[in-house]
RNA sequence: GCCCUCUUAGCUCAGGGGAUAGAGCGUCUGCCUCCGGAGCAGAAGGUCGUAGGUUCGAAUCCUACAGAGGGCGCCA
């Protein structure tokens, strides 16, 4: 076994000589055993059993009629033979628990891999999988609401997460730019627009009340002057709504870039309705898809998708009896030109209100002949409190706190931070005076000020100002040289406090990868914000006991090599979810 | 009525079939001549919604029930 502390890699290694010591008895005729059980190796909760942990032994008494302690017995003595210089114990405890406590080289050595990995520290190799992440997808008839801001959080993190597992990723907004909601948009900005040109008008009824309807109006007012105001309304309107349009899509662009995430294609629905070379529109051509593979048919007057060939509830409709297309055959023919493109999985975020929508888009793409590769992942809603009072998210009543009013108020780190905190199954409760508090309440704090921290102790070691921020930490990093015998006093005298700290600190550097792997095949971004708090609590341990910045030379060094590869691993899990490393706060 | 999600400490929430169920906040007690106290150490606080089942072993998987939220249209 190589003396590589990767933890996947250690996982699966030490899963392998498991198997094959369970092998090895059994050809031996010690375990009355036809195969190796499936053994599950994971990292102990408790430290004091050691770094590593199986319970290959309690799977197998049943099979082997054995006593499973007697079973792990026989498993640890060939366990010590092929872990010689890897393990430095190998014990049996509890009911039959096998722990591995690996030797202190290897567990130390992780801290050169990360060093000399630096961002790639815990990335898989390149999977060639194409992958493509649709969120946000707000119509663009208004500004985003906090939930928006969510699911734009969630999805950039899910796509960054899945780039450094090594998938190829890209990031898509559907701008739904062609139903009638456009066309309530246009008459709201026209009714704004006569009323500011002094004209008797009657709001529409179901128009959109929101101010910033009126702010768009006066911007076209003093663009173009109220020279529409005489005109027809049916062409005033259709001017309108490109010119409102143009404005809301370049606003959305706008605050999103602002809290990092940029998207790689804005999508336009109104393409699909277009007609192509063979004059018909991409709706048409993908209703034609189904139709050949049988899933569609005729009833009153209106034509159906069979969904429930697919475990749908009921079948949907899809042209409905006045001709007209239903949204849902939009989203297939949409859907249809996402795998056109090559996508070998397709992860849509929709939230929570559209997840009775989940069956009959999975079913529709199983239709389309792509079974398996859609992924709906459905984002709870953002419950917003401001002095303890519940804060409305609706469009049309115009009250509302947008998502830009939301990142004005606690800046884009604490509102990322604080969205992807919570499973994304879990409604979030944000509190804005929470979020914009400067202090240990704070989780998000918490973790940069380690950071920060550790940059304060790197110039410190330096010579440098502690906070001269001109001072470059990077090169200061590259100075710092701990070979492995300055290495091997980390963590020299257990049971001792600072012993203890550097060695949960090297603990927890080294489960970094597979927090990263698990977080990727779960499309879970909370896993990394739990282990940022964690990382960062680890290294305030260390560093209350272990002052770093000492006299003897190897002891310095390894203790700052320590220091930065906690700096490297805690600015890449902040990395992965959007938020800076700031380097002084 | 049917479907989905949720129910874990006073509050907000983590928890990949494993060992004594964890964190933050709040409450109580300590730690600054010393690298950033936005920090650290400790105490108290639990019938993991209820009842069954599967398993050597269940907060975790299955079933039923209770409670909370959401969804169920020829709307978008």
């Amino acid at each position: 076994m190589p003396a590589d502390p990767g933890a996947v890699t250690v996982r699966e290694t030490l899963t392998a000589v498991i198997t094959e010591t369970i092998h090895a008895l059994i050809a031996g005729g010690q375990l009355p055993l036809a195969e190796p059980p499936a053994v599950h190796v994971e990292r102990p909760r408790d430290p004091s059993h050691g770094d590593w942990s199986t319970n290959a032994a309690l799977v197998s008494a049943k099979a082997a009629g054995m006593v499973p302690r007697d079973i792990a017995e026989l498993i640890a003595a060939g366990l010590r033979q092929r872990l010689a210089g890897v393990a430095e114990a190998v014990e049996i405890a509890g009911p039959g628990f096998i722990n591995v406590r690996l030797a202190r080289d290897v567990v130390t050595d992780v801290v050169t891999r990360i060093r000399e990995d630096g961002e790639r520290f815990g990335a898989g190799e390149p999977t060639g999988r194409r992958v493509q992440v649709e969120f946000v997808s707000a119509n663009p008839v208004g500004p985003m609401h906090v939930g928006h801001g969510r699911w734009a959080a969630l999805g950039d993190s899910i796509a960054r997460i899945l780039e450094h597992a090594g998938d190829q990723v890209q990031r898509e907004f559907y701008v739904n730019d062609a139903g009638v909601q456009m066309d309530i948009f246009a008459s709201s900005v026209s009714a704004r627009y006569l009323e500011l040109c002094g004209r008797d008008v009657e709001f529409p009824e179901d128009g959109y009340r929101g101010a910033y309807i009126a702010d768009i109006a006066q911007e076209i007012l003093d663009a173009e002057g109220d020279r529409w105001a005489d005109m027809p309304a049916t062409e005033r309107e259709a001017h309108f709504k490109e010119q409102a349009y143009t404005a809301v899509l370049e606003h959305l662009k706008r605050v999103l870039h602002g809290m990092g995430v940029d998207f790689d294609v804005w999508f336009s629905e109104r393409t699909l309705h277009e007609r192509g070379n063979d004059g018909a529109t991409a709706i048409e051509r993908g209703l034609g898809r189904l139709r050949e593979a049988g899933y569609l048919y005729e009833h009153e007057g209106a034509l159906w998708f069979r969904s429930t060939d697919f475990g749908d509830d009921k079948d949907r409709v899809l042209k409905k009896a006045d001709g007209s297309y239903t949204y849902f055959a939009a989203d297939i023919a949409y859907h249809a030109d996402k795998y056109d493109r090559g996508f070998d999985l397709v992860i849509d975020i929709w939230g929570a209100d559209h997840h009775g929508y989940v069956k009959r888009m999975e079913a529709a793409v199983a239709a389309l002949g792509h079974p398996g590769k859609l992924e709906v992942i459905i984002g709870q809603l953002v419950n917003l409190f401001s002095n303890g009072e519940v804060v409305r998210m609706s469009k049309r009543t115009g009250e509302m706190v947008t998502f830009e009013d939301l990142l004005d108020e606690v800046g884009a780190d604490a509102a990322r931070y604080f969205f992807l905190r919570r499973s994304t199954d879990q409604p979030v409760d944000f509190d804005i005076a929470l979020a914009k508090e400067r202090s240990a309440d704070n989780p998000v704090y918490y973790v940069q000020y380690a950071h920060a921290r550790i940059c304060s102790i790197l110039r410190k070691a330096a010579g440098a100002d502690t906070a001269d921020e001109s001072v470059d930490v990077a090169a200061i990093s590259a100075s710092i040289a701990a070979d492995s015998s300055a290495l091997a006093l980390l963590g020299a005298e257990p049971g001792t406090p600072a012993s203890e700290a550097e060695l949960g600190l090297l603990r927890k550097l080294a489960g970094f990868p597979e927090v990263v792997a698990l977080a990727a095949r779960q499309r879970a971004p909370h896993k990394l914000t739990t282990y940022a708090e964690e990382l960062a609590s680890a290294f305030h341990q260390f560093y209350t006991h272990c002052h770093v910045v000492v006299e003897d030379p190897a002891l310095r060094s390894a203790r700052l090599a320590l220091a930065d590869a906690s700096r490297v691993v805690l600015a890449r899990a902040l990395g992965l979810l959007g938020v800076g490393a700031p380097q002084r706060m």
